[in-house]
DNA sequence: ATAGGGTTAG
């Protein structure tokens, strides 16, 4: 068809076409041209004609506003016209009005049919008002339309999509709104044929004509919720399974099942975590004569992910191979992720290397498997090729990729991609809020981490823990108690995580009576088994407090067996107190479980040293060269003017090494002056005074702080990350450092942070 | 005509 043709006898046949053939049209153009067409030689088309058009450009994206125009022209719309209408609305993401649509479709009257359903209960799944969906329900079953296959399908559909968008977060609409959006006409939309009246919206017959209670009352009746009243402390299990029943129950009464019915109750199920009962679909599914297709495979690929079942996981893997749908995006995706959430990334990386297609979802999926996993830098680089791809990140792709800055201490990359934030208006995301709190206090500017959380509009369980873990890390533990108390108070509910927060900022201030007292509230009154990193925690606080004896029991009585870092604790306890026998005691411990420990060498032999008993220091050392362990180098880096800069002991190949050395000389001369008295005790070799001082002057932290004085204006905080932990004498030294040049020195070690300021840190003496 | 799948934060 072309523009060409205008004669009034051509559009006749256009016109037949249009209202007998209208799949011979394929695309946009076409049927504007058509439109134009028409226009052209009939003024006044009919009704008949006008629908046609329309369901026509509903066919098509990116027509909305013609259909509007196109709608606004009928005086008494016929239900194609309204069909259309809806379908459009919904297609572009404008559910509310869909629904609102059908609404007023009935108060005019107009009948709908096993078509129009699936596309209303569509939007209002993507609503997710369970009120709505069972007035629509009540509707469906009113019209007959129960026994319609894709009618149930999408009623099953819209159902179990209910808990998982009120869990995400998702807005929220009500029934009111629907009405409220009914009178949808405010004019600005003229019509391409002129003379539109304007028509009188009947609010009060589109209130009759969906009576929301009534047919909620109905519903009741027909899908009984489940009285399951097994506790109150399982609220949200039984919500979930109401949703489910009605899923099966819509299933069960179902006269013939597709693939699609399956399916959809088989990732209803997943979704709302019930595996078993997915799995068990699946399972029956095969007995029904239905094969597993990449929509089946696609659902069921993250239980094995979540179960953390490799074998399971790479059967489907298999299937989907030899049923040629391993070149799926969508199951390239879920297994990219099950194989990253199984540690397995060299898989994961084969299988995003053979996926011909990447959209964003599959890179999210890539980038979060490498992140999740500790690759932070293959991470970014992904994420650096998906925006050389011209692949949009989404809010996911950013909650992802944030841990990775927050795990390097790249405060640049983190801010620049808050600045990409902020310009794609998803900082209010409250995954993306949260990985932007953790961030900038793992960067140690807690006060941004703060003021993003104060900005937050509702928090949840995982923002709170995630401010009160920032001020723990960064010695604020009075900030994170207070906190965790204003969270009780708001009713939100701690978990896990957030009691290794509290009890991690207990032992960043020494508060062991509290510590106790928070130990004993998430055992007791929130009913959470104590983990390893609580048992941490609290023997960490003991030994720093000099109660060995206390930590030592703590641990041998644990209810689980103690791991090797948690025996480690208490080993950096005796080295602070300098308990030998204690040590080596524990030290056997370590070594029991986990022969290869490098941390406790390292520590045993300061203990050691400290006493003086050299021989044990090289009885260790040759027993760690006999293993093949060799001690990792202590690394400090820092960020000055967007560039990351990394300092090793002794190293000399930094471009400044020379003026670091004489700043670090002239600071010791001023240090000493104000009474600094180098602790040499942990000085590993047996050398003279002398040569120890000089070895302490040289640790990474202090070439990395001396190039930060050099290479920064006066007064700029200094942050400075070390990969092991700040060892006691420097420690003291950057007391004295922070007085004499007066700036704040932020030093992150593998365990926490110190603020040192005017030669006080905020650690006190529980470093 | 209309219905079904994958990825995030502490």
């Amino acid at each position: 068809m072309t523009s060409s043709s205008s004669s009034s006898s051509s559009t006749q046949e256009l016109l037949n076409t249009l209202l007998n053939n209208p799949s011979t049209i394929k695309s946009k153009l076409q049927a504007k041209q058509l439109h134009a067409q028409i226009l052209k030689t009939r003024p006044n088309p009919s009704p008949s004609h006008i629908s046609a058009l329309l369901s026509l450009y509903s066919n098509f994206a990116n027509l909305l506003r013609d259909s509007l125009l196109l709608f606004q022209t009928l005086h008494s719309p016929p239900p194609l016209a309204w069909k259309s209408l809806i379908r459009s609305y919904t297609s572009h993401g404008f559910f509310l009005q869909s629904v609102a649509s059908f609404v007023r479709m009935r108060a005019s009257g107009r009948y709908p049919d096993h078509n129009v359903f699936p596309t209303v209960l569509k939007s209002c799944a993507m609503l997710g008002d369970l009120t709505l969906g069972e007035s629509l329900h009540g509707s469906v079953v009113r019209h007959g339309m129960d026994s319609d296959l894709y009618t149930c399908n999408a009623l099953m559909n819209m159902y179990s999509k209910f808990r998982s968008l009120g869990k995400n977060g998702g807005e929220r609409f009500s029934a009111r709104q629907v009405f409220d959006e009914i009178p949808e006409w405010k004019g600005g939309v003229e019509s391409y044929f002129g003379g539109v009246e304007k028509r009188e919206v009947n609010a009060d017959a589109s209130r009759d004509s969906i009576e929301s209670s009534e047919m909620s009352k109905e519903m009741e009746t027909r899908l009984p919720r489940t009285s399951n009243a097994s506790g109150i402390s399982k609220r949200k299990e039984v919500e979930r399974h109401v949703q489910m029943d009605s899923v099966r129950k819509v299933f069960d009464m179902m006269p013939y099942r597709d693939l699609v019915s399956w399916n959809t109750v088989i990732a209803g199920s997943a979704q709302n975590g019930m595996y078993e009962e997915a799995l068990s679909m699946l399972r029956e599914m095969g007995n029904n004569n239905m094969k597993p297709d990449s929509y089946t495979l696609s659902s069921v690929l993250p239980i094995f992910a979540e179960y953390v079942d490799i074998i399971k996981g790479k059967e489907i893997h298999g299937h989907a191979i030899r049923n040629g749908f391993d070149a799926d995006v969508f199951i390239g995706s879920s297994l990219m992720d099950m194989y990253a959430k199984c540690t397995r990334m060299e898989d994961s990386l084969r299988v995003f290397d053979l996926l011909p297609r990447c959209d964003a979802i599959s890179w999210n999926s890539i980038i979060a498997g490498c992140v999740q996993n500790g690759m932070c830098d293959e991470g970014l680089r992904f994420f650096r090729q998906m925006l050389t791809a011209k692949i949009k990140p989404m809010p996911v792709t950013f909650s992802s990729i944030m841990p990775a800055c927050a795990h390097l201490t790249t405060l640049h990359l983190g801010k620049q991609l808050h600045g990409y934030i902020i310009r794609s208006r998803f900082d209010y995301n409250v995954y993306i809020a949260s990985s932007l709190v953790d961030m900038y206090a793992k960067c140690g500017n807690i006060r941004t981490a703060r003021w993003i959380f104060d900005r937050i509009e509702t928090h949840d369980m995982v923002s709170w823990t995630a401010i009160i873990m920032g001020c723990a890390f960064n010695g604020y533990a009075h900030d994170a108690i207070s906190l965790f108390e204003q969270m009780e108070a708001k009713g939100t509910k701690p978990c896990y995580v957030t009691f290794i927060a509290v009890l991690t900022a207990c032992s960043h201030a020494g508060l062991i009576d509290k510590a106790w007292e928070y130990f004993n509230l998430m055992t007791q009154r929130f009913g959470i088994a104590p983990g390893l990193e609580h048992y941490a925690a609290l023997a960490d606080l003991l030994g720093r407090a000099g109660r060995l004896e206390e930590a030592y029991n703590l641990i041998s009585d644990m209810h689980i067996e103690p791991t090797g870092s948690v025996w480690l604790t208490l080993l950096a306890g005796c080295r602070v107190h300098k308990n030998v026998e204690l040590a080596e005691k524990v030290a056997e411990k370590i070594f029991m479980v986990d022969p290869l420990n490098m941390g406790a060498y390292v520590i045993l032999s300061n203990v050691y040293a400290a006493a003086r008993r050299w021989k044990d220091v090289a009885r260790l050392r040759a027993s760690m060269k006999k293993k093949g362990m060799r001690k990792k180098p202590a690394c400090s880096w820092i960020e000055v003017r967007n560039k990351v800069h990394a300092f090793v002991a002794g190293d000399n190949s930094h471009p400044y090494y020379d003026r670091i050395n004489v700043t670090l000389k002239v600071l010791l001369e001023k240090m000493e002056r104000e009474g600094y008295v180098p602790d040499t005790n942990e000085v590993l070799h047996d050398v003279d005074e002398e040569q120890k001082k000089a070895l302490l002057s040289s640790h990474s932290e202090r070439l990395a702080i001396a190039f930060g004085i050099i290479s920064t204006s006066a007064g700029t905080p200094l942050r400075i990350t070390k990969n092991i932990r700040v060892c006691v004498d420097c420690h003291t030294a950057i007391k004295y450092i922070s007085k004499i040049v007066g700036r704040e020195i932020i030093v992150r070690d593998n365990s926490r942070f110190h603020h040192f300021n005017g030669g006080k840190c905020t650690c006190g003496d529980y470093w």
